[in-house]
DNA sequence: TTGAAAGCGGTACCAT
DNA sequence: ATGGTACCGCTTTCAA
């Protein structure tokens, strides 16, 4: 029966009391560095691993952890799902997760919720979904900078000195859909490809990845137009029709950002629906009878629940101080078929 | 701020010790039936939530958890690290878990294994992949009786009255493959799918998953043969040449059982790898190479890893009694494409 | 049947 | 710079 090294063994192994032994583990002041090295070495020889469940439970302050995301554009009700979800797996860890919510991407109150969490409600990390690539830069590194970690996850502030960033690989994103598209175009032929808008990276990106398969891929696909839809209906659903139209021999649609209704309907009413492989991403109750009846052939689905799970995991492990991970914290995506949508509940 | 209710805010709401609150809370022994109803209805009324946490510390004895499994054969070495990787997490839970491993899926020392685990080692829950979907069952009703629950892995022993069954949905994993086929074959053709054997009762719901998509493609599939190849390579590789010459213009091949690389070597050694649909199941080192280059069209990955990972959170969270689960629990299979085959290592 | 108290492995504070 | 000790919330003796 293997026993379990605690603070008691190190402190009788270098002859010191738990409570300089907690110093010297936890890098606290006040403390000898001979001391500390003893102790360190000590713990080494000894193969001692601090025991999580004790450490939280020992801990006088709760910890908590900010969150600002949109209420309801796109997927982000999944990814607060997530979020809540990890904050009840840490409920027992003496973690507190307060989340605000934004209107939608655009909002201004965005960088006021982020100075009320630190200064009212005093949270000791963050985690966002930035609503610009950079305008948040400076806020983001004042704070890293009071110590105050922060995660981004779908979208990102790359250029911040934020933690790190969770969420899918867009390029691999569109990768996987040019893989779906260049085994289902065996016989080649002409497609089209939907996305929000260029300047966004990670549009681009997933633009790009698709790209880069179907040209590679043998059987001479071509991609015939990349429509910038604004992630608006409206604009979805004409492109679409207007893609119908000019390409009337069009077999393939790409559609990188969310896949809303309006595109599947255009496809419908066109009479396509069906004919016309449509590769889409991202789930929502929308589009599920559209994946159901073959509309749609597959989804690229980014799993937003397990991006907020994520988030909040890595930032209470960064807290705890067993850090571990890169810049970027990717989440691996998944393709749904018409058989496996039932796997993937979404809450938007 | 909120604050925790703990077993001291019973004790004092309920006029008694914690002691007895501990009695009423776990249903142990030794308590007048109305102080325990006085103790669970204040619970009821505070909203009283164990900590898990400060449950496990001060857990006196560690929870054993056993493991019997086939050491090398298939997907197991995945399963395994699964359950490492269950094991790691829960360690500073105070539990420990013992694995056996068997040669392969007929050593008959699984019983013995099982005995030898239940008795000598003393665990108090047991996870298998069980050889056999009945041969264990005797064994399996006579554990749960004397109090040990038990969970399978992957293969199940569905007559017994083990726990429940993690695993994929075998139909639901042809299913899905038909979907991809039908999406490849639109222009119809035929196909033949590779099995092990249809007395498995796995292998028979993932041939019939496969076949109720096709039978219901509107392009006009047709499955020209069954074969059956006991999950001897030669007897894959032999069945992808007789397919080929006996149904020249072949478009797909659908294999439910583990896809080795024999298959697709034989695919590729008659000139037609990368132009027939090969739609095979999960992932092996072996076949890594032969879906980066094409030949294998899509892979549907079981996620042994996490079956195993599940199994074991499972029997924790029964023994510490929050038990949450049905007859079966599924987990969710990956679809693996080129580009999205390195997100998922396997150890076999 | 019930109560009191000693842990579990840490953290945090107060002495020294 | 160090030691000592009272917790954290629950389990588990041991008395009463």
């Amino acid at each position: 029966m293997r026993q379990r090294i605690t603070v008691k063994d190190l402190a009788r192994a270098a002859g010191v009391s738990i409570g300089t032994v907690d110093r010297a583990l936890n890098g606290r002041p006040g403390i000898n560095v001979e001391t500390r090295q003893r102790v360190l070495s000590a713990a080494e020889t000894l193969g001692y691993r601090r025991n999580k469940l004790a450490q939280s439970l020992g801990r006088k302050s709760q910890i908590k952890i900010g969150c600002v995301f949109p209420s309801r554009y796109s997927f982000y009700p999944d990814i607060e799902a997530g979020i809540n979800h990890a904050a009840a797996t840490l409920a027992d860890h003496n973690v507190r997760v307060v989340s605000r919510r934004t209107e939608n991407l655009g909002d201004e109150r965005e960088g006021m919720f982020i100075d009320e969490l630190v200064e009212a409600e005093n949270v000791s990390a963050l985690a966002l979904c930035p609503s610009h690539s950079t305008r948040l830069n400076q806020k983001i590194d004042e704070l890293a900078a009071r110590g105050v970690p922060i995660v981004t996850i779908a979208t990102d502030a790359p250029a911040s000195r934020r933690l790190t960033c969770v969420s899918t690989d867009s390029f691999n994103n569109g990768q996987i859909a040019g893989d779906l598209m260049c085994g289902f175009l065996r016989e080649g032929g002409r497609t089209v490809v939907l996305t929000g808008s260029l300047d966004v990276t990670d549009h681009e990106r997933k633009v790009s990845g698709f790209s880069s398969v179907i040209n590679g891929c043998p059987h001479g696909i071509e991609i015939a137009h990349v429509y910038e839809t604004h992630d608006v209906a409206a604009e979805c659903a004409d492109a679409v029709t207007h893609a119908l139209q000019t390409y009337p021999e069009l077999r393939g649609i790409y559609v990188s950002t969310s896949t809303g209704a309006s595109a599947c309907q255009a496809l419908k009413d066109q009479g396509r629906a069906g004919e016309v492989y449509l590769i889409g991403t991202d789930l929502f109750q929308q589009n599920i009878p559209f994946v159901q009846n073959g509309t749609i052939q597959a989804l690229i689905f980014q799993n937003p629940f397990e991006q907020g799970r994520k988030a909040i995991e890595i930032l209470y492990s960064h807290l705890s101080s067993d850090t571990r991970f890169g810049p970027t914290n990717f989440v691996i995506p998944s393709i749904i078929t018409k058989h496996s949508v039932q796997h993937f509940r979404c809450y938007c």
